[in-house]
DNA sequence: ACTTTTGTCAACCATTTGGTTAAACTATTT
DNA sequence: AAATAGTTTAACCAAATGGTTGACAAAAGT
């Protein structure tokens, strides 16, 4: 039987790893700066998780199970398609609004080493479009929306939640914005976005 | 007076180091790779730029510099706001096409090291959206524009534009997309955002 | 022609980094 | 309490990595 101890170590290891992989990316996180983080000796690191490598796997797989599925059961809920773009973007912000490094790991990460994302990528389930693009089309069809194609438009709704939570930096150097206001955007957001997506796809 | 190999080398150097980094990133990058790529010795690397860290910024700012400006005077032009949303998504995306990596890169890397970021940033001017801000405001007060921030506007113009760049490993799992039914929604893209965007705000 | 400057390279160096080992320590079982 | 199994640490190691050096060649200046 396992003792308290070992699952705090691994738990104490797995958000030091979170908080250094999602901030500075595989590459850069340094095996020595996550023990650290852990207040642990990096020994531990490898005797809990094998390598970097598999430590890495583990944080990735975690970042992405908090948030896929949040994804795909709105997706898949049975709303209306106006009622499932509030909710998603909504949601989607706010979730993302608390773990703002999210975005960056994910899309940063999965533009690595191709052999590696791949085996990493077949162990997750990724959010399935393929009812709401039976609805949209429908919608379509039926001449209650302008024309649009499922996949633009799911690319413009994630687009516009995700895009200022990985341009942060950059976003805020050119609408000369404070921390504060940046926190007041993305705020606005959460009802802004769908406002908007809704506007241009209405009749 | 320098001999023609000078510059080659530099160039060839420069090159292959903007390939590198655009596609690992400044800390998965390695000299040595940066040097194979270019086909030179890696002491050329350090006789032509003193270290990692120069080399990568001398990329960095040259990155930057070939995007910023088009989007600053497009901004800046005496066109409408619906020509310029129509201008600036089209020469955009387009020039993103050609430049997929840019994106990535450049907003990953404004995450880095903060005291390194703000020195490299320092060097560079971005993109003034002013006059585009007066102008969105004075439709919007004249009842020509639903209402909007020109802020919350902008952001959602180059969320749009850039975001399928930056999360196309993401989109193509999500979107079941092979690479060549991911560049066709590129291409429709082109016309489509911005036709997305003034569906939104136009009366 | 010869001297100086510039460009190129192979070998080398110091440090960092992911990873290992063996021993100490702690808790659990017998 | 002795044996056993699980946990933690300090010291170590090999490979990788950014960077340096010194020899040498190719131009350029004189």
């Amino acid at each position: 039987m396992k003792k308290t101890k070992d699952t705090n170590t691994e738990i104490k290891i797995l958000e030091a790893a979170k908080s250094i992989f999602q901030r500075k990316g595989m590459a850069a996180a340094r095996m020595q700066e996550i023990a650290d983080e852990a207040g642990i000796n990096k020994s531990m690191l490898h005797y809990y998780f094998r390598s970097k490598e598999l430590l890495f796997s583990a944080v990735f797989i975690g970042a992405f199970k908090s948030l896929a599925p949040q994804l795909n059961d709105i997706l898949n809920s049975d709303d209306t398609v106006f009622d499932k773009i509030k909710k998603f973007s909504n949601n989607h912000i706010t979730f993302l609004a608390s773990h703002p490094y999210l975005p960056s790991f994910i899309l940063q990460e999965m533009n690595g080493d191709e052999a590696f994302v791949e085996n990493l990528l077949s162990e997750i389930k990724f959010p399935s479009i393929k009812k709401f693009k039976q609805q949209v089309e429908q919608e379509v069809e039926d001449g209650n929306l302008k024309p649009i194609t499922a996949e633009q438009l799911f690319i413009n709704i994630i687009a516009l939640n995700i895009f200022p939570f990985v341009a942060k930096p950059l976003l805020n150097r050119i609408l000369n914005t404070s921390n504060s206001k940046y926190q007041q955007l993305i705020e606005e957001r959460k009802t802004e976005v769908s406002a908007f997506i809704i506007n241009s796809i209405k009749k």
